[in-house]
DNA sequence: TTAATATACATAATTTTCTTATGTATTTAT
DNA sequence: ATAAATACATAAGAAAATTATGTATATTAA
């Protein structure tokens, strides 16, 4: 796990790139997918999962499905064309954000 | 300028590798250096950058020396060896972070 | 020469964003 | 049966930033 500071700010990325390769995705999919994918470096907990998954649907970025497993409800989340939008913007102003950082910082980055 | 949640967290790590390359430098210093090394796009403000400097003083990772330069004072500020491990520490987590984004978001960052 | 901009510090109020704690409830594994 | 995992949600508090404000000197441009 990274100190959480660093993590701060990359949350509604995270959220939204997943969910333009994906076409729905429910939040406890999301931490699973995330930690999975991080090998448990990035776990993102509830309480600032659900309120972002919130805000995103209200500003109309994201709608929701409710669906019905078994005996408890799954909200799935699916991007709208806007979202998409704004999730390519977010991705790109990463990466550029990445390029300038390891530049400041004269880094040598391990890539895989 | 990136959008401004990008940035946080990241302002610790950046103070400290550039005071662990210079051996001191003062609070407007770092603001034009950084603002010089990024062109633009990355802006120390005041209000956060001096709060943090206090802090890091207090806890014995910086040490000051006020300067009178003409009529007006300047506070170096000077990296201890306590520092210089916390600075690498610090840089070595943002680089193994880097790559975790770069396979979660499945990113081409284009290094120079 | 005077007005604006740059240099140089500092702090307070507010906002944003996250953590931690708490709550409910079902399902699966021990 | 009990614990852990699945699945949602929200509220209180903390952390870290932004924005605004304040003081003061030095330099540049009108």
């Amino acid at each position: 796990m990274y100190s959480s500071e660093l993590i701060k700010g990359t949350l509604k990325t995270i959220i939204l790139k997943l969910l333009s390769e994906n076409e729905k995705m429910y939040g406890y999919e999301l931490t699973q997918k995330v930690k999975d994918m991080t090998g448990g470096k990035i776990q993102l907990t509830e309480g600032a999962l659900y309120p972002t998954l919130h805000a995103l649907e209200n500003q109309g970025i994201l709608t929701t499905e409710v669906v019905n497993v078994g005996n408890r409800l799954r909200k799935y989340y699916a991007i709208t064309p806007s979202g998409r939008k704004i999730a390519s913007e977010k991705v790109n102003e990463f990466t550029d954000f990445i390029a300038t950082m390891i530049t400041l910082l004269d880094l040598k980055p391990n890539l895989g």
